[in-house]
DNA sequence: GCTCTGCGGTTTTTT
DNA sequence: ACCGCAGAGC
């Protein structure tokens, strides 16, 4: 046996010797199944199966990365290099391109983000002349969704006279021709979106046998972590790929089944042994993160969930700190109570940053916390949201780059028409859609060849499209010779897009350059690093592949300075942190308003709350608010009755008594509030006496996070209605609502 | 065709 | 508060 492996402890290290057969191994949180799935690949290298032939597949390229990176401590770099492992998407969307011509797809295909696919959609909606309140196309886009994830084509979609007239009664009667447009759409501008990805894939292994058994003899050995999560079209990729050899090894943990909203199916791995029934079954029940009082509130949490695979976790761990449970009486008290605690344990425990995070259910949540720990200059880090790469300025750039591989790609062809503005608007492209649709050719052949076209366009309207045309044509041909930093470098000049920007002195657009400049310095990594990979060259396409499947996850983070980590919980999931903050603890929030009409989307709820609770090592802050901004406006909650679920013995309760409100609240204000439930007369004059930001007065100075440096030139009201009217050094004067307004007090 | 303004939806989670 | 969109006015 291989010395290495005895660093697993004996359930451990059953699964990872289990060489062939199918085999399940139920990891509770904490139990080290990534360290089993470790071992397990570099003991069949050990054993002579050669690397190409196993097949990993992660829940993100980071997971991917750290694993591959792990064994090649092991095994060698030379050895794990050549394993493919990654994301669902990004293996498939590989193994796509090397096969495209099978499915009528060039290699160069796009990848639609859930943007594209919104737009495309909300774009045949309207051409349509359908009623955008009667199709809303975030509705027909989950629809469209969870069709093709259970690999629902629009021909079985319209031959299913039940799912049609589902569409019917919910008043959509035209879905099936928008999902028809949609798909063909798609492929016309050679585009798959993320469902694709999977679908295409189940497509080829199920009409080319010859393709399914290449795939097949080459991935002699399949393994899939957070099995849980693996939707209907991902489990149908395995069972197909698996059928020869059944050499797979599924890992996963029922109890963490958190994402069902995008058709996660949690009886994959319920069903298991069904679906394989001479399997294997592995349970990792021992804890190694978390402390026994940790271990044991998750515990008694999902105890309450009747749909689960029974399985006990415990830990030999120490007892450790109890979960505090803190109540704040609004939202951005909560945030400094959060704040004021970090720092201190900081302190206190000689701990970094980095050792800690702040999950919540939404990423709305994160502003109040934000700006706590702003004001505490403690830096963080948020996960998520509205990402990098979606901003616009940043789409915009990444349009061209996807225009340039990819020609027939609509979405991108309408994002940079007139951007910058070159005097092309909406009539002029509606016109060039109406022609491309009629003619079935794509927006780039038609302007290509406006000159033979009559669309009724004016010369120089013509002339406008002619040097668009060129600009393209142009890069396309240094395409050919320059790495994406040369490329990227070339199209910033030639568009002068950084001294459009300039000339317009907003805060906005000195964001929006340092974020271009940021893409621009991404890029240069990106080619840097593709030097060490066999066969890359920094292409623009190799760039376009990563940043298009890339999670909130893989982004690159300047590790050099300690940051608190700032995310979702489902981005937590396979995530550890010494301390955990989880707050909004809330009824109708978290469980979220939307989970609490059927049992299993509460069950799911519960699930994550499971999961945020054993991210942590030693302990677990709970907190939740008494008084909470939704929607701009104030709202009354109640505790999570998770809370209540969480076995008392394992609690610690701060009672008004003891709990340490920040300065800004008086003594008096704490004992008016001491009512559970306050009249809105109380509300209100905590609010009026109390109010929550940074008083500011005439001749202050401030400095605004969107309109800069500026000067109070008078105030009006007073409490929560005060403002202010602001003259700004570069965006003039403003008035700002202080209780709303982001903005910090620099001298007076 | 461009730009400003006001309005309405937004907040469940993401590859 | 924030964003995207539609409509008005230039």
């Amino acid at each position: 046996m291989n010395k290495f492996l005895s660093q697993l402890n004996e359930s451990q290290k059953l699964p990872a010797v289990h060489k062939d057969g199918p085999i399940m191994v139920i990891a509770g949180a904490g139990s080290g199944k990534t360290r089993v799935l470790t071992y397990r690949i570099a003991n069949l290298i050990e054993d002579g199966v050669d690397p190409f032939s196993i097949l990993a597949l992660t829940f993100t390229n980071k997971a991917a990365r750290e694993m591959k990176s792990r064994i090649s401590e092991i095994v060698g770099e030379s050895n794990s290099r050549s394993i493919w492992m990654g994301t669902f998407h990004s293996i498939f969307a590989r193994i796509l391109r090397t096969e495209s011509d099978y499915l009528g797809y060039s290699s160069n295909f796009t990848i639609y983000d859930t943007q594209d696919a919104d737009r495309l959609i909300s774009s045949i909606i309207k051409e349509l002349r359908l009623d955008k309140d009667l199709y809303k196309y975030k509705n027909i886009r989950n629809r469209i969704s969870s069709l093709k994830n259970n690999l629902i084509t629009v021909k079985s979609y319209l031959n299913n006279p039940e799912l049609v007239q589902q569409d019917i009664d919910s008043r959509r009667p035209m879905f099936g021709k928008i999902y028809q447009n949609y798909v063909n759409r798609c492929f016309k501008a050679s585009a798959m979106d993320f469902d694709d990805l999977l679908l295409k894939t189940n497509e080829l292994l199920n009409k080319f046998p010859e393709i399914l058994n290449k795939y097949q003899s080459r991935f002699k050995y399949i393994h899939v972590d957070e099995y849980q999560d693996t939707n209907h079209s991902q489990y149908l990729i395995v069972k197909a790929l698996a059928d020869k050899n059944e050499n797979l090894c599924v890992v996963g943990d029922d109890a963490q089944s958190i994402y069902s909203f995008r058709g996660a199916n949690i009886e994959n791995i319920l069903n298991f042994k069904k679906d394989y029934p001479d399997s294997s079954i592995y349970r990792l029940e021992q804890n190694y993160r978390s402390t026994q009082n940790i271990v044991n509130a998750a515990n008694s949490v999902i105890r309450n969930n009747v749909n689960k695979l029974e399985k006990k976790v415990w830990t030999e761990n120490e007892v450790g700190d109890k979960i505090t449970v803190n109540q704040s009486i609004t939202d951005s008290e909560e945030g400094r109570y959060i704040a004021s605690s970090i720092f201190e344990n900081k302190n206190n425990l000689q701990l970094e940053n980095n050792s800690f995070a702040v999950l919540y259910r939404t990423n709305a949540q994160s502003r109040s916390i934000e700006d706590a720990l702003r004001r505490k200059n403690i830096s963080y880090q948020v996960y998520g949201g509205l990402s990098f790469y979606q901003r616009k300025e940043i789409k915009d750039i990444l349009a061209y780059f996807r225009l340039i591989i990819n020609t027939s790609d609509e979405e991108s062809f309408k994002r940079i028409i007139n951007y910058p503005t070159r005097g092309i608007g909406q009539t002029t492209l509606d016109k060039l859609i109406l022609y491309s649709n009629e003619k079935n050719i794509t927006l780039f052949e038609v302007v290509s060849n406006i000159e033979n076209i009559n669309l009724n366009l004016n010369s120089g309207t013509k002339n406008k499209i002619k040097s668009f045309t060129i600009l393209i044509d142009a890069l396309r041909v240094l395409n050919n010779d320059l790495n994406a930093f040369e490329m990227a470098k070339e199209l910033i000049n030639r568009i002068k897009i950084i001294d459009i920007l300039k000339s317009d002195q907003s805060q906005e657009s000195v964001s929006r350059i340092e974020n271009i400049e940021e893409l621009v310095n991404g890029i240069k990594d990106f080619v840097e690093g593709q030097k060490d990979v066999i066969n890359a060259k920094g292409s623009l396409t190799e760039f376009l592949e990563d940043v298009s499947l890339i999670s909130e996850l893989d982004k690159n983070i300047d590790e050099s300075t300690k940051r608190v980590s700032l995310m979702t919980i489902h981005l937590s999931k396979g995530l550890e942190f010494n301390h955990v903050y989880i707050v909004g603890v809330e009824e109708d929030l978290f469980p979220s308003a939307l989970s609490m009409t059927n049992r299993s989307d509460l069950e799911e709820e519960r699930r994550l709350f499971y999961v945020a609770i054993t991210r942590a090592q030693k302990k677990v802050t709970i907190t939740y608010a008494q008084t909470r901004y939704r929607w701009g406006k104030l709202n009354e909650c109640e505790p999570s009755r998770f809370i209540k679920e969480i076995d008392d013995s394992y609690l610690h309760l701060i009672t008004e008594k003891n709990n340490f409100f920040s300065n800004s609240l008086s003594k008096n204000s704490l004992r008016i509030l001491k009512p559970k439930k306050f009249s809105k007369k109380i509300n209100n004059n905590f609010l009026n006496h109390k109010a929550d930001f940074i008083d500011i007065n005439k001749g202050d100075l401030i400095i605004h996070n969107r309109f800069g440096k500026g000067k109070v030139i008078s105030t009006e009201g007073d409490g929560r209605d005060k403002k202010a009217e602001v003259s700004f050094e570069t965006s003039g004067t403003k008035k700002i609502l202080l209780t709303f307004a982001k903005y910090d007090l620099l001298a007076n």
